[in-house]
DNA sequence: GTCGTTCGATTGTTATACGATCCTTCAAAA
DNA sequence: TTTTGAAGGATCGTATAACAATCGAACGAC
């Protein structure tokens, strides 16, 4: 009998710190709108609220800063990040540059294929069932398994912070959950072009799909511009 | 008088706190190996020697940790991390995601490139008057500005972070310094094309140099491995 | 030689304290 | 009226101390 197969296991027993623990609760308050963008995140309010010291809550501030969720003032604390149009801009950049790129190297059967179509599956389901939550929830995943592809954690790790940081956008939109449903068939289409092994092609349309919601939220941003308390 | 102009200064106005100051100069230790990999950071030891308080010198742990060039072990410590060839592997899996991927979008003369030819400069200065550190420098330089033409922070920043973790690979290096030597050459010929607006093909001979570099770096990893103590 | 126990060292977390900084308020001066 | 300056409170930045939890090594029993 061989000990290798529990390394597998060994991430399930690892202990999460208290920080950590503290950070997933806020990461979920923020993501879901609970915190809006811009509020700020007293240490005493929040640290008497959960039941642990500054110093862990500070820590977990610090490992949500890093995920770009808050920002850090000095002197006068942390704030929920509020993103401009210049941060979408750059969010989509970015994904145009890693989520193309990794699609254009797809050109053989890749076993990671059946990730995303379950991730596309989902979003089917969840569209007949018109559980828009869920099919927001498909979409990332859509995205997050395209990458995946690559097999490459540090690109994993980026593509996460980069889809955590796009929750925050879509709060810009006035309907978040039914920003998604048009983009459900063209995320089938770039499957089959994906299955047919024409990663150029998918890379393609995948460039044009990102412009196109680029644009919708940037649009999304100016409005709220023009008329914030309209 | 508009005060406009006076936000370019801001940055310089703003103090950093102790902690960054003090992950600042570990950094500096770590990569120039005085904290050779597997050393291990004991917090009363660090913290007394540089006179900060166990609670500073966390935030500071844990902003290094994020760099990835510690490692954080629940209840044991911080140690300078050990990167593995796979490490090797995905660094360079990223660097020809990201690298590339920029260079292919150079299809207009792009005013970066007077950054890129700077390093480019700089590299061969280095190499004339044989010192190797400055050769080093200016070769990591060009890369940085190789992915600054593309203009988003959030690339920058990433491959800020990949290069931070490259210099702690190059130290299984028997002559880290000499490494960048022959790339040199290479680097102008790059330049030379993306001045010709020829970004598709600086992008494939900047694929076939990272595969080069990559393969050395394993090699010298697999030497390692075979031979530790000879 | 393996297993259980003990013990010292270090980290994880909390609590407290004080100086520094920011924001607000309000009054005085131009 | 607008601007400037000062006082005050609230909050953060940092240091220190303390205790619980955990780890690793040494020791001893079987």
């Amino acid at each position: 009998m061989t000990t290798e197969a529990l390394a597998t296991d060994r991430a399930l027993l690892a202990r999460t710190s208290t920080a950590e623990r503290v950070a997933a609760v806020l990461r979920t308050r923020i993501i879901e709108g609970y915190f809006p963008p811009g509020t700020r995140l007293a240490e005493d309010a929040i640290g008497s609220a959960l039941g642990v010291s500054r110093n862990t809550l500070r820590e977990a501030f610090r490992l949500l800063s890093h995920e770009r969720l808050l920002t850090h003032e000095l002197n006068r604390g942390m704030f929920v990040r509020t993103l401009t149009a210049e941060d979408v801009i750059d969010l989509y950049r970015v994904r145009r540059l890693v989520e193309c790129g990794v699609l254009r190297t797809v050109t053989f059967p890749h076993p990671g294929l059946e990730a995303v179509a379950a991730a596309v599956r989902d979003g089917e389901e969840a569209l007949g069932a018109r559980d828009w939550q869920a099919l927001g929830t498909a979409n990332i995943k859509f995205h997050k398994e395209l990458v995946a592809l690559a097999g490459s954690p540090r690109t994993d790790e980026l593509m996460s912070g980069i889809l955590a940081e796009l929750r925050l956008v879509f709060h810009v939109m006035a309907d978040p959950q039914r920003f998604h449903e048009p983009y459900l068939a063209r995320n089938r289409q770039i499957l089959e072009q994906l299955q047919r092994c024409d990663g150029s092609g998918a890379a393609d349309e995948l460039d044009v799909y990102l412009r196109d919601a680029e644009n919708q939220l940037v649009q999304a941003f100016a409005e709220r511009e023009a008329g914030p308390g309209a």
